[in-house]
This record gives C-alpha cells, sequence and structure tokens, in this order.
DNA sequence: TTGAAAGCGCTAACAG
DNA sequence: CTGTTAGCGCTTTCAA
C-alpha cells in the first residue's frame, strides 16, 4: 500500500501543525471537498451564502490551498526559474550590482504578474544546466542573465524547445531569444561625449570576448572614427567584470600608461577601480582622465565623482524579459529585443556646457 | 471525469514538447513504471543492468523527473522561501547591497544542501504575509530579511508554528528564531576607533527605531562613556536606510552641523551619502572628518574614500540563518543566534598606527 | 446546487 | 527482481 511517513517535518516532537487541507475545511463546513474547492475558486456553481461561509472558515483558519497539489491537476504552474551565472573558476559569487538590480526588476514584474521566482546560479560554462529547471517541472520557464561566452549551448536549449530568454545582445544566428539594452548605442554616447569634451585619446575598458562588450567596443570605436580620430589598440584593456580579478589589471595599466585623458568601462564597478587607479597613479578624474562607467547602478549617483555612466533601463528589462517569456509560452516566437540606453550626465565626465 | 485542457503551454502551434514522463521512459525500455521510478531512484532492488539501462535512457532524452507529483506523494517539499521586506509606502526597492549580499549567500548555502530557493518581497508592515509561502505548501519554512519595526509580527507568526528565521536583533520575549550581527559589538568597535583616533565630537547616523540600529547606538554610546565622553542627541541623525529619503536629510545635517569630528553611519550607503553631504559642506574625509560605515559591502574597499566599516559575516551569515531553519524543521528549536563582526580598517577612518 | 469518483505523475507496500 | 495497485491534495465531469 502507500502511506509513506512525511519526510520533511521529521519533528519527533512539539505541535507541529499538520497543515491544514480542503478535507479538513470540508468536515467543519459539513459539505464535501468539491463544494470547497469550489467555493475557494469562487464559482458560480456554488450558493452564495455556502461560497460566503465556507471562504470565511478558510480564512479564519490561515488555510491556503496546496499549490502542489493543484498545479498536478491542473497541469498548470506559475513558477518562473531565473538563473544568474557565476564563475566557477574564481568561485565568485554575483555581486555586480547590475544584475541584482536586475534580479529585482524580474521578481516584480512577476510578481505584479502571479507568478513565482525561483532563484539560483548557474556554472557560466554550463549554462544548460540551466534547463532543469524546467525538465523537472519545478518552473515552466528560464530568464537567464547574461549570456556569456555560450552562445552555442543557448542555441541547442532553444533548439530543445526550452521556454528561455536570455539578458543580453543580439548575435548572429540566434535561436535564442534576448532582451538587451543598446550596447553599440551605449559605446557610442560614451565615447561620442568624452570626444566632445576635447579628450583625443579614449581608453575602453572591459573584455571584449563577451558580446555585450564587443558590441560595446563597436559603438566605442565608431565614434572614434566620427570625430576623425585613430582605434589604438594599446588603449584597449581586457579586464573582466569582476573586482577582484580586475584590480591589478587595472593597477597595472594605470601605471603604465599615462597617454589617455579619458576613458569608457564597461561597468560601473569597473569605473570605480579605475577611479582608484588613476587616482594612486596620481591623476585626477575628472580633470586628468574623464571618465564614463555602464549601467547606471544604484549607487553611481553617490560615487565620488558621482558617475557619468550609460543609463541601462533596469525596471523595462525585468518587464521586458517577463513579458517575452510569457509571450513564447503563449506560443509566441519574438526575435531579440534591444532596450534604448541613454547618457546619465555626473561629475566623472561633465557636461561640456555647465 | 477529468482530463482538464492543460493551460500554461496554451500552445495552440508549434512543437511544444510534451513533457516527458515516467512512463514513457518504461515504454521505452520495455519495463514498468515502478521499474523506472526504482531505477532513477538508485534502489538496490532493481537489476543492475536495468538500472543502467534505464538511467542512460532517461538522460539521453533529458528527462528529469517531476518534482511536484515527487514532493505531492512524498509529503516532502526542498523549498525555502526567503522574503525581502520593502517599503511600500516609498514603492522603494530593495538595493541596499548589504541585504543583496544576504539573499546571495543564503542562495549558496540552500544550494549547497540541496534546497531550492523562492525569493520574493514582502511590504515591510505586512511581514505576516511571508506565512503564506509555508500555508500554501509552495516552501517548508521562511527566512525573513530584517525585521524591521514589527517584532509583534514576528511573534504572532512563531506562534502560529510557521518555521520561521529572521535576520535581525535579539529582542526581547522574542518567541521567533533570529540570526544577526553582533550590533551591540559593532557600535561600539565603530565609536571606539574613531576616538582612539583622537576625535571627540563623534556622530551617529541611522534610525534608532530599528532595533539593529538601537543596538548599534548602545554600542557606541557605551564606547563614548567608556573615553568619558558625553553623549550629545544633536548629534545623533535619525536617517533612513533608503537613499533616496536620506540625502536631503544627511545634507542638512551637514549644513547645520560642522561641530563633529567623526561619524559612525549605520550602513556604507549612508557612509557614502555622508562623504558626499561633508564634501559639498567644504568638509574632508578623513581630514576633517573620520568616517566609520557599517555592513562592509563589495564595493566599500572601492569607493573613494574606501570605506573603514564594521563587516558583517555575510557567508556565514546565510549557512546560520539555513541551517537554524533546517534544524527547526527537525523539531529543534534554537535560540536566537548573534555572529561576530570586525572592524574593517580602510581610508576613511585610518588605522592610527600607519 | 451538491456529492462521488477519477486522475494529474509519482512512490512504495504487497504479491508474485 | 518486477509488476500491480493505491493514493498524496486537488479539480472537474457526471449523475443526482
Amino acid at each position: 500500500m502507500s502511506k509513506p511517513a512525511p519526510k520533511e517535518p521529521a519533528a519527533p516532537s512539539a505541535g507541529e501543525q499538520r497543515r491544514l487541507q480542503m478535507v479538513d475545511i470540508a468536515r467543519l463546513a459539513g459539505v464535501s471537498v468539491s463544494t470547497v474547492s469550489r467555493a475557494l475558486n469562487g464559482s458560480e456553481l456554488v450558493n452564495a451564502e455556502t461560497r460566503q461561509r465556507v471562504a470565511e472558515l478558510a480564512r479564519s483558519l490561515n488555510y491556503s490551498i496546496n499549490f502542489g497539489a493543484r498545479n498536478l491537476r491542473l497541469q498548470e504552474n506559475k513558477t518562473v526559474a531565473v538563473v544568474v551565472p557565476y564563475d566557477a573558476k574564481s568561485r565568485q559569487h554575483i555581486s555586480d550590482p547590475f544584475f541584482l538590480s536586475i534580479v529585482g526588476a524580474i521578481a516584480d514584474a512577476l510578481t505584479d504578474r502571479g507568478y513565482d521566482m525561483l532563484l539560483s546560479r548557474v556554472d557560466a560554462e554550463h549554462l544548460d544546466l540551466a534547463s532543469h529547471w524546467f525538465d523537472s517541472g519545478k518552473a515552466i520557464g528560464v530568464i537567464l542573465i547574461g549570456q556569456w561566452r555560450h552562445h552555442d549551448q543557448l542555441n541547442e536549449m532553444a533548439a530543445r524547445k526550452l521556454p528561455l530568454v536570455v539578458w543580453g545582445s543580439e548575435m548572429p544566428q540566434q535561436l535564442y531569444c534576448s532582451v538587451g539594452g543598446d550596447n553599440v548605442l551605449g559605446g557610442s554616447l560614451a565615447a561620442r561625449h568624452l570626444l566632445q569634451l576635447g579628450r583625443s585619446r579614449v581608453a575602453f575598458v572591459g573584455d571584449a570576448r563577451l558580446p555585450e562588450v564587443w558590441l560595446r567596443r563597436q559603438g566605442y570605436a565608431q565614434a572614434l572614427r566620427e570625430f576623425g580620430v585613430d582605434v589604438d589598440p594599446a588603449l584597449e584593456l581586457a579586464a573582466p567584470f569582476e573586482p577582484s580579478a580586475a584590480t591589478d589589471i587595472v593597477h597595472e595599466f594605470c601605471t603604465r600608461r599615462r597617454d589617455f585623458d579619458a576613458v569608457v568601462c564597461c561597468s560601473d564597478v569597473l569605473a570605480l577601480l579605475m577611479i582608484q587607479a588613476l587616482r594612486a597613479a596620481g591623476r585626477s578624474v575628472p580633470g586628468d582622465v574623464a571618465l564614463v562607467g555602464y549601467d547606471d547602478m544604484p549607487l553611481a549617483a553617490y560615487c565620488d565623482p558621482p558617475l557619468t555612466t550609460v543609463h541601462q533601463p533596469v525596471a523595462e528589462a525585468g518587464v521586458e524579459l517577463v513579458e517575452t517569456l510569457l509571450s513564447q509560452l503563449h506560443g509566441e516566437r519574438l526575435g531579440p529585443r534591444t532596450l534604448p540606453v541613454y547618457l546619465k550626465l555626473r561629475e566623472s565626465a561633465p557636461d561640456p556646457a555647465a
């Protein structure tokens, strides 16, 4: 037979409240479970008075319907997995404020639509492990924060018909659906602003092996060309996003080279590192070197100097990611979406007019 | 009868992969579902060769067991709800880096132990709504980040036997279980260091209506007394943690009063705000005013000046919160736990020896 | 308007 | 060692 001993509340002891279920409410209300089910779901089929009585009883007893059972029966599920890649080699946690902001925005968007969020990390070298959430039925789909360098794995996941949306940039031959900021625009806005400030030796900091950085660099290069300035590869620094890994690289760069008067950093955190390194090398910001960050993280306005930075539309991104996933579940196949970005002017590369 | 039309994949269209289930594997392997179940759970009761074959088939087809069904049958659940309060009035998201770090640490601790994390927000005025996750069976327990000013609601939840652990401070007459940093110690370490630096007019910034801030202030006051310095209420500023709400308050304070030469801030974000306000008022850090922050957020080392701050043990906190919840589920009732903190010396209030 | 009964995908006791 | 069977808590068809 069945009746396995419950495992989780293996409580040998105290008044471990047995979770209330419909049958309890039914008994107390003197009706059948079907009626309780109907009443609680607001069915018209049940007498208004009974419905009222059952609803009140349930509320007063603090009863909540068991969603596991409900979902099984209904073959539905209102849970979305949000997955943040981490660097397994350095065992680095994701502490980048921008990624965390996006997670927050997604949480809001999901809540507004009545969905729950399952949050987890995945090894950035094995993004495909994220499909587990769908395969196991724990989630109806996956939102992945960042495509890293595994475009291929993502394509494979999409080919397997995994409901998936990725925060990242549009790529050639892309089977999966992505939502991202306009990186080319961002890169060019940043560089153009620095050039307009009269700077001509503009460095670029970011690892161009990542698609988003690659595109930002394109925008940067394009802006330089517009201003008739040559792109100097010696002014490009391939620093990773993780501060612990980037610190030495950035410092070394600043002690080695003093022949730049502006810099585009691919995240606000990198911008902070750069400011420290510049100051350590005896150079001022924005005096000697004007600087533009990227992301407009919540703290960007409170740094010293406050960061001029490319603003990414975090709240909109959350909504867009969620909406895109949900429409995918309704059978629509949307192409990649690119959201506008703009330059937020602060002190690290001030408005020339001011 | 039953057989309701599946709802979520309401896909009218394409090859929406029907999720694989045990019966499919069973058919393909030419065995019964029970055998598949046993094989996949590594039961000794099944022929090693069959077990192998079934396992491989499942893997090759990318089959994952349906956890909803499994949990229902087994009456178990490996999901924990992590709930972050937000200020409903200001509709402020939680962007405080410290809270986000704790969430990350909890995620790690849960993953290590084979649990999933359901992340959500709750109105800080109705912390009791968090019990929904347990009542509905979506989670086996709740970890709440911050007790705010609703000690009473938390006590009520605990009285209802909700498995609950709260990040926060120990309070008198506490029925629920909390884990928190040693706030009295933190407050006194911060103040003592500033006094040792020879400063005597030490301001305190933080809303003492929050239990944690209240305790930090006790430590602060205690340190002042040790040094024979009177506590001056005029040097206490009740600034909230949200930067948007705190900015004006902090600036106003700095323009109004110039009679302090040191300050203890109850978060690193407040410290950043304070630095800006001080500079706007023409005062330098740490020259005119030495400053100690609180939390040691990931970016604290990269600010200007790098923040001397009270380090909170985030990773340990995550582990401790999770362990405490799990032991509660095993019937143990643990008291509140207080984790040690220490002072991390950086430039905003440098080591006098250096 | 209500109740009885079947079954969502899975596990485990029981019988071969 | 393997298959048959009952049932986890819920929704819904069908019959009353």
